[in-house]
DNA sequence: CAAAAGCCTACTAATCCGATAGGGAGAATA
DNA sequence: TATTCTCCCTATCGGATTAGTAGGCTTTTG
């Protein structure tokens, strides 16, 4: 189980946008520097998550993106839902009945979304900033002291 | 979240010999009859299956694959971490320190391969026949009647 | 020996993913 | 008005991965 790098960046993107929110509007082109991603490849995925409601954006001059709502308020599962382009796409209408090896397939398909769903459904930004804030406290603490 | 072909395949022939267990051997062959899958494709699957220890081949004339051990001592997730090629493969070592989106993203990455080995660690060959047998059984029904 | 089956290697075809290029269009600012 | 800034949008490309094929070797059974 992998996320794709698109989920991988989005993410990263928008974990920067909630670490700033609610302050002014972030370019893309400083998110990009910040956690090193390509431009162009971001842009995209910036306005993927501007079409799902999670981020709200303004053009021009003082322009950019920033979180639509509160980061409590954004499920990590919505997001990734969003930008994972694979999910449970073609089911190919089982025009025939199912072989006993097909149904056995699609339970476990069904039982791995429900659990991913279900954990990530679990999970706010708010969340996620919290431990991400721990993680980086500790590891910084061996650095400096 | 998807099962690869390879994955999906290895699954559904594992299935079979499970339905079958403990009888005589079966060839590759009639497994992709039965499951309707590719022969040659089907056979590198179940040589990886084999060499996973989940089957038993023997060649020869009256040749073929069954289940190494009981279907209710055959864990799926073994099954599918085997077929699956693409597990945790680079962590690219993060020589700087990583960044909070990276850091986010590890997090979410740790807690779906938690729970996605725990629904897959839960479910054995003969737990995941059963549920099949009241599928199909509850699918047939509607259609002898 | 001949047939049956697994075993093994190599190759091709198709798909998908990550990334890039090149420009609109509209808002702020001078 | 002109210029700059930023999001917005489309098209395309290269490479990696996945899916599938071909062909032959090896071992067992009859």
């Amino acid at each position: 189980m992998r996320l794709s790098k698109r989920t991988d960046y989005g993410l990263r993107a928008i974990v920067q946008l909630a670490k700033l929110w609610p302050t002014q509007y972030v370019q893309s082109r400083d998110l990009s520097k910040q956690e090193n991603l390509p431009n162009k490849f971001l842009e995209s995925i910036l306005l993927a998550l501007r079409r799902g409601g999670f981020l709200e954006s303004k053009v021009g001059s003082g322009g950019g993106y920033r979180l639509s709502r509160a980061p409590r308020d954004i499920s990590v599962g919505d997001v990734i839902r969003r930008l994972e382009g694979r999910l449970s796409a073609r089911d190919t209408e089982t025009q025939k009945e199912p072989s006993p090896g097909e149904i056995a397939v699609r339970l476990v398909n069904t039982r791995l979304t429900e659990a991913t769903d279900k954990v990530l459904d679990a999970m706010t930004l708010e969340e996620l900033l919290e431990e991400v804030g721990k993680q980086s406290g500790s590891q910084q603490e061996m650095y400096y002291i």
